[in-house]
This record gives C-alpha cells, structure tokens and sequence, in this order.
DNA sequence: CGTGATTTTGAGATCATTCAACGGGCGTGG
DNA sequence: CCACGCCCGTTGAATGATCTCAAAATCACG
C-alpha cells in the first residue's frame, strides 16, 4: 500500500514508434486521447510515459503536490478520502480510458490506488499544460470530462444523501455497467473488480449491509450472483425500478 | 414555487452606462467577470441581463434545455435533484459571486431555486460561449470553477457518506463560514438563510435530526443560537474537532 | 489440501427516523 | 390592538433499520 517508484520507460523517439503506441491504444477513442486526430498524437506520445500498478498500490497520496495527470488504459483505479479516524469515502471508481487528475489543482484532493492490475499512461503537469495551450480540442476535452465529472459527483450526492442500501446498490450496479457499456467493455454479466469493502466505501455504508443488500435484490430474482465478483442482472427494468435513481436507458 | 418569466430588462447600449454596472458590482472580483479587466467588462455587460427572483421560485428545471447561464450577484440559491417519490437532495447552496450552470451540457442537471430574494447576471449560452472563444482567461476562470466546484462535491461526498448527524451539522456550518469568509461576507455569527428543510435535504437527514443536533452543539457550548437562523460560533477548534473533516485555517 | 482473507449470515445494540405534540413567530383579519 | 391560524422549529417517545459484534461459509492462494 505504499507509494511505488516510476518503473517506466520513455516513449522510444521517431514519428513511427510514437503513431504505433497510441494508434493501437484501447481506449484511443475514449480518453482524452480522441481529441487529436492520428496527425497529432504524437504530440501526446512526446510527453508520455507509461506504467504499471498492482492491486492495492498507491498511485498518488491526497495532500501530494500534482505533478502528474494519468490516463487509466487497463484495469480500475479507486479514488478515496480518509479521515483521521480510518474511516474512507471512495469518491469514484476509474474506468479505462478515464483521466486522473480533474479536479485537483495544486495537490492532490484524494487518494489513487489500483483495485485490479492496471496500466496508465503519465503526463507531467507541466507538459500537458502546454500541450492544452496549444491544443484547443485537448483543453476542450478536459473540460468537457470536468463537467461530466461534477454531474456524476451530483448523481453521487443524491445516491449517498436520499438512497436506503438495497437502493444504493441497485444504482451502483447500474451505474456501473452504463459506464463500461459507454467505454466499450463487457457488462452483461457484470465483473466487480472492487471488495465489498470498497463498495461499502463508495455507498457509505458496512460491508456486512452491502452484503445483505446483495442477498436482498438476489431473493427478488433481479440479479444472480454465480460467484461474490461477478453480477448478472437478470431483470434490468426491475432494478431500475428499486434504484430510485433515473437511469438513462442508453 | 412556480417557473416566472424574466422581468429584467437589457442593459442599456453605450460603454459609460456598461463600465458603470459592473464597475460597481458587489461581486466584480468574485465572480467570473474577475477574469475580464474593466476595459473588457462591456464584452460581458453587453450580452448581460439582469433578473430578480423572490424566495421559494424557481429558476431553472431539472432536465429543461440549458440555455441561459447565470451569476448570482445577491441573496442565495440552491441547488437540488428530486425523487419521484418527493425525496429531494440539495447538491449546493450558491453564494453571491457563484456561477450557475457549472456542471449541465445540453440540459440542466438540477433545479434552482432562490432561498431568499436573490439578483442574478443572466446570460445567453450561445453569447458566454461566443465570448468564452474569444476570451481565454474567462475560459479558464469557468474551467478553474469547475474543477473547484469538483473538489467540493467530493468533500460533499465524504461528508454525505460516512459523517454522523451532528459532524455533518459542524462540518457544514464550517464550511458555510469559509465560503462567506472567501466571497467577502460577514461569517462571525452565521446567518442562515435556508430553512432546516434545506439544511436537512443538503446533509442527508431528518429535520428532526438536524434540530437535534444542533441542540447538541449548543450543548457543548460549541455554537449558540439567538435566533432559530443565526448561528454564533463560539469555539471554532472545538466545532472543527467535531467536524471531522479537515476545515482549513485560512 | 490447508491456511488466511473475504463474504455471508445471525443476533443484539444503537441510533436515526417516524409519529406526535408543543411552542414561538408572523401575518391576516376581526 | 388583539386574536387566530399557519408555518417553522423544537422536543418527546417509540419504532425500525442499520450498525456492531460474532461466527459460519466460501473463496483464493500457496
């Protein structure tokens, strides 16, 4: 759970090298990526180092000084605040193709740590300033992803304020499987990477009461559990039904 | 509780009667009309409206088309999701210098609605794009908003999820007083506009529980309360301890 | 196949909610 | 000017739901 050092290597230089890496790239068309065209990609490859983090590791402390922005290509990242106390609040979970980074300013407002095996692609601050500068679709993009980010910080707030537990899964699971249809991924049978602790975190409630909701939307025939990480939702209108939140049935 | 048309009338044309509105502005160098210099602030003012709302009106809906972006310049604001079933979630209360349509794209992603008699900049959203293209600092100010606003949706978070009752009372209110300490206004006993209902809706509580609790601030000699309203905070660290969360000392 | 971590289930305790009543402030109307 | 009613906030009592504590069951890993 400690910091690990950058075991990254630099981009390899020569316009071929840099078109191939990005070009091939699975979340080339969803991250901040898609906003330059294959021509100017390259600009991005320039400032890039990729790397690598195992499940728990930390990728960046909340109070740290920002001097890095990532792009999530592979795996899930967890984003959380700690009180003194010990207890954590997961603020979000990051999908591939998801930018880290959006709402801090000088330093860090939260923790990052790997939930699953994850690769990412690393921009130092300063570099990727310039390149927005130079860059108005980038910038754009950014800014575009900020405002997205604060509308699902608000879905949170209700989600957290108003919901009861078998509500706030409900959500949550649906939640979930809109953003990785939306980022192209598998979820039919829905694959939890995260604990039910980690759940618990993001719900602001036990695990023991994530359980049992679990075992509630079980018992009502809306979901299946063939095992504790993998979730097929077999009656989505029901579980919209119980979220209590609106899904956009996209 | 009722949509009511816009009363405001347009600013009249000519550079002295422009540079004279927004020269005197109580929020000039809050709002983001700071990231234009009084040569450019015509630029704003011509595309400006001015508007009045009494407490309890709405200004925007829930899921209408975004088409006007607002500053509020006096009174105060909140910002709420509703449930079918009535239960409502207050994401935000606005303060004189905020902006209003941060986190919506192409429709509003929550309600607006004036807490006490309230004056707003109304603006075209076409106009503000137009003059965000051309003007890069109001661009970034916008963006720096948004990323702040972020920042404090996750403190909401937090605070949402895993704070008891009488923390969230605290953490509120200490984060109330450093708002109106940053825009300016007078915080050393706290005015409160919003009603229980409001401070409830925001925090993820009863009105019940939210009386009680602050029953037992007073109690502890943390705060005192000569009207229902106005909150005396009497032992600021004590407050914060109970808070929980990191209130900064600024 | 055993060991430890994770998840699930159970029982009791705690705390916020619900339901209810009281009191104060304010505006209306007599 | 006072009385009345309404809205809002506070307080009380009891319910109920989630949490806490505890144990069993399942899973992951070596």
């Amino acid at each position: 759970m400690s910091v690990i050092p950058f075991t990254s290597a630099r981009c390899r230089p020569g316009p071929q090298a840099h078109s191939e890496i990005c070009a091939r790239c699975s979340v080339r068309q969803l991250s901040i990526c898609a906003a330059l065209p294959d021509d100017d990609i390259g600009q991005l490859e320039a400032i890039m180092r990729t790397r690598t983090i195992a499940p728990g590791d930390r990728l960046i402390e909340e109070g740290a000084p920002r001097r890095h922005v990532f792009t999530l290509t592979s795996g899930m990242l967890r984003l959380s605040s700690d009180l003194p106390d010990g207890r954590r609040q997961i603020g979000d979970f990051l999908l591939p193709g998801d930018y880290l980074g959006l709402a801090d300013d000088k330093i860090y407002a939260q923790t990052a740590e790997a939930v699953m095996p994850s690769t990412l692609c690393s921009f130092a601050v300063k570099d990727m300033e310039a390149l927005m500068a130079s860059s108005p679709a980038l910038r754009d993009r950014l800014y575009a992803l900020t405002r997205r980010a604060l509308q699902e910080a608000r879905e949170s707030q209700m989600m957290l304020g108003r919901l009861a537990p078998v509500e706030k899964l409900a959500s949550f699971l649906l939640l979930l499987t809109r953003r990785l249809q939306r980022h192209g991924q598998p979820h039919n049978p829905l694959a939890l990477s995260m604990s039910r602790t980690d759940i618990a975190d993001h719900l602001g409630l036990t695990i023991e009461t994530v359980s049992r909701s679990f075992t509630k939307l079980k018992i009502q025939g809306l979901i299946a559990l063939p095992e504790a990480h993998l979730v097929d939702i077999r009656d989505r209108n029901g579980l919209i039904a119980v979220a209590g939140l609106s899904i956009d049935e996209d």
